[in-house]
RNA sequence: GGUGGUUUACCGAAGUGGCCAACCGGGGCAGACUGUAAAUCUGCUGGCUUACGCCUUCCUUGGUUCGAAUCCAAGAGCCACCA
């Protein structure tokens, strides 16, 4: 199979800057090829897996692949939304992140092998000794405002009724534009590839390259569908909070949690998008997903396979020990070293015994902080929603030294799936 | 800089003197049903010693009034058009 019907096959071709029959045939010979990446955080998000899975299925096949991180434009960004404090980051923390998102990648990308290393670029370095009248007079006199205002990000910003644009935004399309132009001179780029939001600011830097060195070159962009779940709401969010790739943000259950609760509609495609297993064996798990799904066979390879790949070994096994017990039931048995382990990344609240013991439990979970207010805590009660060790109690139950585990730890729980620690300290 | 508009809870959006802790929708949380689903139904969604009680809320500050989210004044933010 070539490059292009694989990635046509696991549903990475949205658009491209020329025919199919042309960018099948590009990729037929190795190219350069770059996608960008934020550097807002010190680690990358599930809502990154798409570009990295692209970028590595490009190295797979024999490209040479670059990842930029936006140092720069990160600090200007695309303040989307109300709120356009962008905070400028400084160098050390860009230079943090930038390690941190390396390390994410790795686990993706080869960037030590001997054979075609990935390269990790940060536009900082381009940026930071630029000054204005230089870069409008090279860069700033290639570009025509026609085209950048005809992007649709900007036109949709200027018609808006609210959320107008500031000249900082409109900038960024040359910024990301240059980025190319740049790496197409360092390293003879001609491919950038991103999500089909960034169609623009790739075309942004096709454009440039053209217009600076002529309309021979072959620089070409080509974009990924936005990979949305079955409900349209985009991949990698969960409870509005993004799922992360460093065990710190996104414990490893969660992680794995967060996959394993794939919607049953989405989760062929994403086997195809987020893993390398053959399309033989999706076929095979696709098959199950019709004849047997309530045994989520899919979800669980998906997930196993995703958290393997992310937190390795030890971090499965954390994963599918905590979940054996969040969903198994039952913590007979257990002793209290190996719950605060199984629960090592589940909130807590350490009290003493003097103030837990003897006093209802919804006052107990209240004042460790543990809910939002003790009336959302006597609500859930009442609704039926808390249990103590996995029995349900009401608003009224005392909490008992007989309910603390090995003495010291009780488990709450509200609803089904979220679980709090107690600790008590002096019973 | 000028003119007009706008500002209500997580988001959208009603409410234009008392019946307002504030209709409704979305979202979220929970319960039933389930496959840790989906769909559906139900309840909840400011705080408090659960109280037909009290407290803090409708951009801010001050005012009018027995009484203000609602009226007045000043200010701030945002948006549009014009310069």
């Amino acid at each position: 199979m070539s490059l292009y019907e694989i990635l046509k096959a696991r549903h990475f071709i949205d658009d491209h800057t020329c025919s199919a029959e042309v960018m099948a045939k590009l990729l037929e010979k190795p190219l350069t090829v770059y996608a960008g990446f934020d550097p807002t955080a010190e680690c990358l998000q599930a809502g990154n897996f798409v570009t990295i899975m692209a970028l590595a299925h490009f190295q797979r096949a024999g490209h040479k692949v670059i990842a930029l991180v936006g140092g720069a434009t990160g600090m200007i960004g695309d303040p989307s939304g109300r709120s356009v404090e962008r905070n400028m980051l400084t160098e050390e923390q860009v230079a943090k992140n930038l390690a941190g998102i390396k390390e994410n990648l790795s686990r993706f990308l080869n960037f030590d092998g001997r054979d075609n290393p990935a390269i990790l670029v940060n536009n900082f370095d381009w940026y930071k000794d630029y000054t204005l009248i230089p870069f409008l007079r090279e860069v700033g006199v290639l570009f025509r405002m026609n085209p950048m205002l005809n992007k649709e990000s900007v036109r949709k910003r200027l018609n808006a009724e609210t959320d107008s644009m500031t000249f900082t935004e409109f900038c960024y399309q040359i910024l990301q534009g240059y980025d190319f132009y740049h790496l197409y001179r360092e390293h003879n780029c001609t491919l950038q590839i991103g999500g089909s939001d960034q169609w623009g600011n790739i075309t942004a830097g096709t454009d440039l390259i053209r217009r600076a060195i002529g309309p021979e070159v072959p620089a070409n962009g080509l974009t990924f569908p936005l990979v949305c779940d079955a409900h349209g709401q985009k991949f990698g969010k969960s409870a509005g909070n993004a799922i992360f790739l460093n065990a710190e943000k996104t414990s490893y259950y969660d992680f794995y949690q967060f996959f394993l609760r794939t919607l049953d509609a989405d989760v062929v495609r994403y086997l195809k998008i987020f893993t390398f297993l053959s399309f033989e064996r999706i076929a095979e798990l696709e098959e199950q997903v019709r004849t047997a799904p309530e045994k989520r066979e899919a979800q669980r390879v998906l997930a196993e396979e995703l958290t393997l790949r992310v937190h390795g070994e030890k971090g499965l096994k954390a994963a599918q020990a905590a979940s054996a017990v969040f969903f198994g039931g039952s913590l007979d048995g257990l002793s209290a070293e190996e719950l605060e382990a199984i629960f090592k990344e589940v909130p807590s609240a350490t009290l003493e015994a003097s103030v837990a013991l003897g006093n209802p439990v919804i006052d107990a979970a209240a004042a460790g902080g543990l809910f939002a207010s003790k009336g959302e805590v006597r609500r859930l009660a009442q609704q039926g929603a808390l249990s103590l060790n996995n029995t349900k109690i009401d608003a009224v139950r005392v909490l008992e030294k007989s309910d603390l585990i090995g003495g010291r730890i009780a488990v709450l729980r509200s609803g089904k799936k979220n679980y709090y620690l107690l600790k008590i300290t002096g019973a």
